[in-house]
DNA sequence: GCACAAATTGTAAGCGCATACATTTTGTTA
DNA sequence: TAACAAAATGTATGCGCTTACAATTTGTGC
């Protein structure tokens, strides 16, 4: 009806009352009569008034909005993460503002600073490693943060997630179990990736442990890309000793070296054993399914959701949270072919 | 350093200048003098100014955010096409403001009505069917909006998408050519979702101009899960006269249904033709490459963006954007065992 | 160098709300 | 029912910014 939508002073005069009182039925509807109180609600619902969040906002220092500084989202694992901590964050009322930075720290930085600008009250992170001034600014205004996607037992780095150096090992050391002695390693890009990085090492510091050195062209760093996955198997399988087991440091790569094994008509697990990291639902579903490690991203993007809703809560929340991951064994690994003769 | 924040009137003392003239070095640089302006802009560096968003939208009448409703984000399609939103926005110095609304009518008007408290500048739909209340409260708030993921040709109703009704004749048009006559169809669930209703509706239409009618045991609905389509393709090649073709209202299921018929031995395309809709990057990949209908998403997801963009500048885009779709052809599909005998 | 127009800068009034504090109303006790 | 405490409501300020308008400075043509 009318042209301007509704302010709290209109649904103050037609409910015959001070715009404190507007306010008041909007933020502690328990401090005034109910006789009041349902004056007040009949008039909002009457004009339609929504409360404009700017001038709320400005008045009470807090947004109501949070802030989320993730990679991509062309990566279920974080597609699904963040679906995982929005849905969490609407239980508060609280509303995300999305932002990637397709792993440019430059970028990273970019992103909060704008999401500072526009007034988040809280952010979330992937990974542990930052340019310095991201904590800089937030330290600085004070803003609460979570990194999410690894762990580190800093009450003062708050985070839900797992420890990457640890959770990468389980792979090679099945492997290893199985007997398998020639590996080779799909990665994703490690550069700006602490993720990456960590698992790659601890990878490479398992294996060298028993006495296995990756040589160089044994490792392949590509794009997060089925495709990518299938041409750096092309070029391991072409070696004059292919490995007998490939390790992925993600299942986006995995399967794309499971499909090109299939494409080229080389069995897995008989001829070369294949292992994933993240267990994406299409994991278990290949033909043969693939060996991987489970980790829980719809778990940890809502228990980093719970952890921003507590620390604006006051109250105090555990701030470095732990989830569990654990290799899920299934088709796709075997011994190698040629037994271990002792 | 300081305690508080730094404000715009703490840059004007710094600079020597009045609040209004920061402001305009911010707003519009061209015109205050360059003196003057390094003068504001070396304040604001010392000071480490950065401008309150509450305060600037309370002023302006301008966030700054857009908002997007979507049903999910564990579905590459949407993670892809927001991608591809948000990068565009950015160009423009816009932010996002991401919600979910799992498919449900009622959350999607609450989300909407989230997103208009938050003070959005303009909204993103998905589909062409909402709740009326939605287009009230946009058109009350004078709120841009577009509708993506479907097209109509309607000026009033802004939208960046394609004809889901012509785009889903074309599958069962290719395999009648092909010669198939029993058909099967895997689909997401229809309630809710206009895109499935007519994807659903066209082909039983284009079916039915061929004498062919769908028993209701040859549809299946079921939920966006590769496992679900991997049910629904059990089910379905357990009739006692299977289809010799399947047609799928997406990818996930169809690829489902694939892997259901690699896991059990079912030669596709020789036994059983397979085809999809949407074309995701894993469908290409897959031995055999699935046949399906290409979906460009993330051109979807930029062009909508861009028309808001310019929607807000106001210059008058186009309202209506048809994108282009099309069949790609790949080895999922071939004629029926059983030759057409004539 | 002067008169005037154009460009630059300053002044000050809100934007719509929350909230400290003051005032009024209600409830309680004797 | 008087006197007081507690609860409810109102008053009025300011959050930090943009912007119409006013005042000032700069530039131009002669």
């Amino acid at each position: 009806m009318s042209n301007k939508p509704a302010t709290q002073t209109d649904v103050a005069k037609a409910a015959e009352v001070s715009t404190a009182t507007v306010s008041r039925v909007l933020n502690q509807p328990d401090s005034v009569r109910p006789a009041v109180r349902d004056r007040v609600l009949n008039a909002i619902a009457q004009l339609n008034y929504v409360a404009d969040a700017a001038a709320r906002t400005l008045a009470s220092k807090r947004s109501g909005t949070i802030g989320a500084v993730i990679p991509t989202l062309s990566n279920a694992i974080f597609a699904d993460g963040i679906q995982a901590f929005e849905n969490k964050l609407n239980t508060a009322n609280l509303s995300l503002m999305l932002t990637t930075f397709g792993y440019d720290p430059q970028q990273e930085l970019a992103q909060v600073r704008t999401l500072i600008e526009r007034g988040v009250d809280a952010i979330l992170l992937v990974g542990l490693s930052h340019d310095p001034l991201i904590y800089e600014l937030l330290a600085q205004r004070d803003i609460p943060f979570v990194e999410t996607w690894a762990y580190r037992d800093d009450p003062d780095y708050p985070c839900v997630g797992f420890d990457n150096t640890k959770a990468a090992m389980q792979a090679p050391q099945y492997l290893l179990d199985l007997g398998h002695r020639d590996f080779a390693v799909i990665s994703g890009i490690a550069k700006d990736n602490d993720r990456v990085q960590d698992r790659l090492a601890s990878m490479q510091t398992l294996l060298a442990e028993h006495g296995i050195n990756l040589a160089e062209e044994c490792i392949k760093q590509c794009p997060f890309e089925i495709e990518a996955g299938r041409q750096a198997c092309r070029q391991l399988v072409s070696h004059t000793t292919p490995p007998t087991a490939i390790i992925c440091t993600n299942d986006v790569l995995a399967i794309g070296a499971m499909l090109e094994c299939q494409a080229a008509g080389i069995p897995v697990p008989a001829q070369i054993s294949i292992i994933g990291f993240d267990d994406l639902p299409l994991s278990a579903n290949l033909t043969p399914s693939l060996t991987t490690m489970h980790i829980p991203f719809k778990s940890m993007g809502e228990q980093a959701a719970q952890f921003l809703i507590q620390k604006l809560a006051d109250n105090n929340p555990r701030p470095n949270t732990e989830v569990e991951v654990n290799l899920v064994v299934r088709q796709s690994t075997a011994p190698p072919a040629q037994a271990v003769n002792d």
